[in-house]
DNA sequence: GATTGCTTACGAATATAATCGTAATACTAT
DNA sequence: ATAGTATTACGATTATATTCGTAAGCAATC
């Protein structure tokens, strides 16, 4: 099995954003948290190297201005969190995590289609 | 805008507990998390004490033995915890939320049968 | 009424996470 | 080259969460 990491809020937060862009520097990262929350550059920073030395992210050193770099998939975060979340969350009940998510949030019509598609093939596979 | 409760890994362990059984003594709690994790009574209940101090969990006290009960809705915690996933961990998308669950979590027919229905309705809701 | 066992209360220790200040270094423009 | 600016490195502090030991209370049983 693979290591089990356990980003922390802020170490999540971080990496959604390098997700989002492939790959930052602090002052993008931190640029970006700025927004919404009022926090000193250097605790950004420092946030970034100490997910750095558990090998969460990668940096490219070669310019001064490091580039750091996802070393945690995006998919494999999402397993982890979506479990965990119908267990504690949903009393293991799949189906009222995706009711809740399909009646909460605005999701288009195209999307649903496809996700009507996936269902089908399911109902197809089960059987 | 109701408070913003944010209970920790440990408390949500608890509530889950909680809110399957509806309520339950420290011991009937302990039980159960002692199957997974090797930890002292004393601690399972100084967290529920602090549970109860933040106003996540009642407590009927009338008989020696106390019994604990949620006061913290489920339903709010799952808003809470879903928008947050699909933001940082599904860039925004619900419908991969979605699709995640669903490929990964076995899921009755009957239950995807009702996610269907679910989704028909929301094809006209939006038309 | 002493002993045993389960319970709560509570302080304290430990572990983990988040924050920031300061100094050293590199880069840029004058 | 010098001044100004941005970057990294790193120690230290603060905040928060988790863990447990010990004492005290209560109830049943001997």
């Amino acid at each position: 099995m693979s290591k089990a990491f356990k980003p922390t809020e802020s170490e999540l937060e971080i990496l959604s954003i390098l997700w989002e862009k492939g790959s930052a520097t602090v002052r993008d990262v931190h640029n970006i948290i700025f927004k919404t929350k009022e926090v000193g550059y250097t605790t950004t920073l420092k946030l970034m190297q100490i997910m750095h030395e558990k090998g969460i992210v990668n940096r490219d050193v070669s310019s001064k201005t490091h580039v750091y770099i996802p070393n945690f998939e995006q998919s494999k975060a999402q397993e982890q969190y979506v479990g965990k979340m119908i267990k504690t969350l949903f009393s293991g009940s799949t189906s009222q995590l995706v009711m809740q998510a399909l009646g909460n949030h605005q999701t288009s019509n195209t999307d649903l289609k496809e996700i009507k598609d996936l269902i089908e093939q399911l109902e197809k596979r089960v059987k």
